[in-house]
DNA sequence: AGCTAAGCTGACCCTGCGGTCAACTTGTGC
DNA sequence: GCACAAGTTGACCGCAGGGTCAGCTTAGCT
């Protein structure tokens, strides 16, 4: 690879960085290299598309904090602290990094990278999840499809929250948390999503969003 | 005006509703004209906006079905019965018609008459919300904000959740209305926002959402 | 039947999106 | 310093959205 195009791809990995990180992985590819400073174009010849890019520039990042916030969770004595402290951080995540909420909302289902990071993710919750369910302390009927369904409820209007100073999105998580201690718990209406069903209403959900 | 002036904004009015229906207020004014069999020249000679015509086809719905709640919540004898009816039949009406959501949510500030049929399902919601808070059923620190942005928080996925046959939305109101009962209050890290935040953050966030 | 204004149409304006590629520029090895 | 491949560019494609308006059609009165 020339200079110029080791500098170019640098440039682009950096402003999509700070663009997503601000905006959401949503930015427009046009724009990522407005900001960047250099042609669209240039960014198909070196990422393929914006997938490609999104792949470079935040799988490694997604999976290194949703990670150390499993890691934390699972280190905790006590797993229901565990379990409430991941799903705090997780929010705390979405709300302050948006292209965090939509790794784990699914809203790029080609980014086979990210889509990874979410499978691990998601299984990473399962644990956490199992854990303080068997410790009697998480309501039995719980599930890692239900904590998904509510990460990807909660981040846009989070997101928004965040954005404009307020952190009034942390009352929505502690209603949802004093939910699901098990002394609350009451029958649910439904039945549990499978995982496959989840991950559909995700992508679904973020294509009807779209368009 | 002229008898196939009328015909016509029947014809836009009826595909609106259905369109508005079933995919929620956001579909394009072309494409209500094209259901509607008219130029979407006519839609805005007759409307002038798609906010005129969602006013029009929407508002007194909407105020309908969401007084009925309001008023069947009040009737009830228990004020958590009460409370939590009306919380689990807005929700039921968000995902079975979309444009209801759109509603609540305000996605068209500009559509004034929508936006008053807001206000007032908040002034009702309050209402229904301090019984149920003097009852000692609902927890103290619960206001009408914090149920806007559960409602907006739920509305899009519990939306795409009932368009695939899924009743597994529900299952996220039952944790959500666990967390409400008093016994199960725990306190917030956060102060409550005033009824101006949370329609700014509505607002913001529909903005956020469509660019 | 004829006239006129009310009403309708769709071509046209703008924007912005993703994406492609011929033509140009420039880095780099010789 | 030169040749050529590697890389860059921005005009261009198609699409879809909101919105406007000159010019045509037609309802409806006389």
């Amino acid at each position: 690879m020339r200079a110029d195009a080791q500098r170019n791809a640098t440039r682009l990995r950096v402003a999509a960085a700070e663009l997503f990180r601000v905006r959401g992985l949503q930015v427009s590819v046009k724009e990522i290299a407005r900001h960047a400073g250099v042609s669209h174009g240039t960014l198909y010849n070196l990422f393929g598309s914006r997938e490609g890019l999104m792949d470079e520039v935040i799988a490694d990042l997604a999976a290194a904090r949703l990670g150390e916030a499993a890691r934390k969770a699972l280190a905790c004595a006590d797993p229901w602290r565990g379990f409430s402290g991941y799903v705090s951080e997780v929010c705390e995540l979405q709300a302050t990094d948006p292209a965090l909420g939509d790794v784990l909302t699914r809203r790029f289902p080609d980014a086979s990278r990210l889509m990874a990071v979410c499978d691990n993710s998601f299984a990473a919750a399962e644990s956490i999840i199992d854990r303080a369910r068997r410790d009697g302390s998480l309501r039995a009927d719980f599930t890692a499809a239900d904590l998904l369904f509510f990460l990807a409820s909660h981040a846009p209007l989070a997101r928004s929250a965040a954005a404009a100073g307020s952190g009034s999105w942390r009352r929505a998580v502690g209603f949802m948390l004093d939910g699901l201690r098990a002394p609350a718990a009451t029958p649910l209406p439904a039945d549990p999503m499978t995982p496959q069903e989840i991950n559909h209403l995700l992508i679904e959900g973020s294509a009807a969003a779209a368009g």
